[in-house]
DNA sequence: TATTGTTATACTCTATAACTATA
DNA sequence: TATAGTTATAGAGTATAACAATA
């Protein structure tokens, strides 16, 4: 330890003193200084996807579904008669942790995995009428309660241009 | 399962004719089309989260600082006096969990637990001196490095109107 | 009775090695 | 031999309940 027992107590029973601000009431529990923190664009990155995150969970509650689950839906939809592999890594997921999740959506019967017949190592990946009506009422609930709320917040201009600046950074960076 | 095994191989066999682009070529392993993902900010940001903390952690990694355990270091230096609850609640941390948080930092000699006098429940946390200089080698490296390679990406006017905005929505979404 | 730090625990994500069946 | 899907497993990160010390 480089802080000796004596500053520390000093520390604790003046805080103020050690603080850049001057001491204006006594009131002991103000709220924290964030500082360089508000700067660091990773920091609010970071809060910003967890707030997204949640507000996407909750207006896609109804259907169960969760963003991973939500992006392996829309990418089967779009990209019939491909395999796990190709999928998963579109998607940044790894293989083995694919095969769980898979299991999950075919459980509920969202997709179905065939076997291949040029390569009956692999599954092609399939949605079912199922999952494509799910896919549907889930896209609605993004596009009227998620993303709605997003262009209220930001404006229509500025959530495009942030997009654009977050795929950028997703694929540049 | 709603899809007939005849339809999943007819998929199989001929999965272009399910596609909305015209067959140009046979190749069968072109990149997939990601679609409306492309549109989904949420998705955008969490691809963009994980390469910005990506980086942070290559460039701090002489320091060996996650970007959790720099925002703590920075959190101490400009709030010295407060205890583990205060800080953790700061940055969204859950208590139980910020105690083997704090065990990793004490035990490398850059911040130290401090019995309050006030009230002997709580831990007063202060950065040791070798904390102080460890954190500021971590800025040093993260404006030099990390935050001057988001300005070369996106332009110091983007990257500020960026961090704005995920502000924003930290805040108020 | 309420709060601080703590332990225990569990659940999700992520990551790697190795197996099987096919090629 | 190489690849697709899988299993097992381990490590982060995150969440809740409950306990001891203190208020």
């Amino acid at each position: 330890m480089t802080v000796s027992k004596t500053a520390a107590a000093d520390a604790v029973k003046s805080s103020r003193a050690a603080r850049k601000e001057p001491a204006e009431a006594s009131a002991p529990d103000t709220a924290l200084q964030l500082g360089e923190l508000s700067e660091l664009l990773g920091y609010s990155l970071k809060r910003a996807q967890l707030r997204i995150f949640e507000d996407f969970l909750r207006c896609v509650a109804p259907l169960q579904l969760t963003p991973a689950q939500f992006s392996v839906l829309l990418l089967l939809d779009r990209n019939p008669g491909r395999n796990q592999t190709e999928i998963a890594n579109t998607l940044g997921i790894l293989r083995p942790n694919f095969v769980a999740m898979l299991d999950g959506l075919e459980s509920r019967d969202l997709c179905t995995r065939v076997r291949s017949t040029n390569d009956r190592r692999s599954h092609i990946l399939m949605l079912t009428d199922k999952g494509r009506a799910v896919l549907a009422r889930a896209k609605k609930l993004v596009a009227t309660k998620h993303e709605a709320r997003l262009n209220e917040v930001l404006g229509p201009a500025n959530r495009a241009a942030l997009l654009d600046m977050l795929s950028k950074l997703a694929r540049e960076f």
